[in-house]
DNA sequence: TATCGTCAAGAGCAGTGCTCTCGGTTTTGA
DNA sequence: TCAAAACCGAGAGCACTGCTCTTGACGATA
């Protein structure tokens, strides 16, 4: 049992290596990760890798896992920095959480939120973490609602979106009207656009103060899904 | 004249169709594009498309100025055909073009909204094009408060942001209100953010009907921006 | 102790971008 | 008109990639 432990220990330590080497090369090199490069660095031969990861995009999918749950940890453990009450100061935290682990690791931020890699599709393993953002903001919501601090929007969908919209709301067990999700949704969208507009150069040049900026815009959709001021 | 003519032009017909096999690669293979696969396709040997194009990256930038182009046609282009007093349908029209076109050319649209490509630095001939949808939606923008038809927001940016947006203002040539021209700029990032998260599976299984989807959030942005109903 | 699973190494295959050289054609200019 | 210059395609070759297979050694287990 200790031996047979004591392999596995090793086997453990050497994949967690080769994911360290692998992140590391991710952030010099982008996504076009070598696995030749990776076993270098660690004195090993490219073969030898193949022991640990079937394939180069299994350990990329290993990576992508990971940073699926590094970005998942720092937005809701911002959100649970906040007062519950202050839905405002929790939208804000959530969002400025998940930029700042973006811009720390922008590597790992293209691989969930760039182009798809061609060849390679995400397994199912990683809608869960994926939707853990999504979920802390819908959340916010839902406690703003049940508290009465929040006044769900005067609008009605109409048919088709309504349903939909629905649909997803029992999908994600919250109880939300459908016009309030979608404005929850469109915020989503409009954080991880910020982010990716600011990280792929896109407003390279314009606007020297990009936290005030970013700040700005989180407000302009607190405002939309209707949180009130303060 | 007429033999170095005749000449140039088998040339600028061989770029063409250079461009037109990588075109059809590109939207099979994504974004690692095979110069030896275009070169097979044309019959020809990989060392003479370097005849045409110095490297892979130019080739890629040439297609990229390209789809830059489409897309800001596109745009425009909807945008010409609504009656110049329907803000909101100029904006829905706006919109939609760009949704459509990305749609229809997914992988182009990969090449110009994904993950940067690593080793590669966008040149600047492409800030002209690439600006060219944003403009257009400041556009309307501008005509609205010209006619007195869209009222500005009530709120005012505090400082560093305010100067930011202003020289932004006069960057591109518009005269708006900064905290105007902010909310423009939430709808130009909602819209290519709704595009990529539709386009790169992140709304995969939900939401069947995802014209009216898009439309809904569309209008939630021409709310935003102040445009009158209809 | 003997056996079986695990491991690193190495050779090798097919593919890539890119460079260089070599003939042949076309255009140019005196 | 005819030689010089420019252009073009083919081919070989370099360094690199992901991946497979085989070989030999080590260590745990029964």
């Amino acid at each position: 049992m200790v031996a047979h432990s004591l392999r596995a220990r090793v086997r453990a330590g050497m994949i967690d290596e080769i994911k360290a080497v692998a992140r590391r090369h991710l952030a010099t090199d982008g996504a076009n990760l070598s696995l030749r490069a990776v076993a270098r660095d660690m004195g090993m031969v490219s073969s030898a890798i193949y022991r640990y990861f079937p394939s180069r995009d299994d350990l990329l999918t290993a990576l992508i896992l990971e940073a699926y749950e590094a970005l998942g940890d720092a937005v809701e453990a911002a959100d649970a920095g906040v007062d519950r009450a202050d839905l405002r100061g929790r939208w804000h935290a959530a969002f400025r959480a998940a930029r700042t682990w973006a811009l720390a690791n922008p590597a790992e931020y293209a691989l969930l939120y760039g182009s798809p890699v061609p060849g390679y599709a995400a397994p199912a393993d990683t809608v869960a973490p994926a939707s853990r953002p999504p979920l802390t903001l819908v959340g916010i919501l839902c406690d703003g609602v049940a508290d009465g601090r929040l006044d769900p929007p005067a609008e009605e969908l109409s048919e088709p979106l309504r349903t939909d919209v629905a649909e997803l709301g029992v999908l994600l067990a919250v109880d939300l009207p459908p016009a309030l999700l979608a404005r929850g949704m469109a915020g989503w969208t409009q954080l991880f656009g910020l982010i990716s507009f600011e990280l792929f150069g896109r407003i390279n040049g314009m606007l020297p103060h990009r936290d005030e900026y970013f700040d700005h815009q989180t407000g302009l959709m607190a405002d939309l899904v209707g949180l009130p001021a303060a």
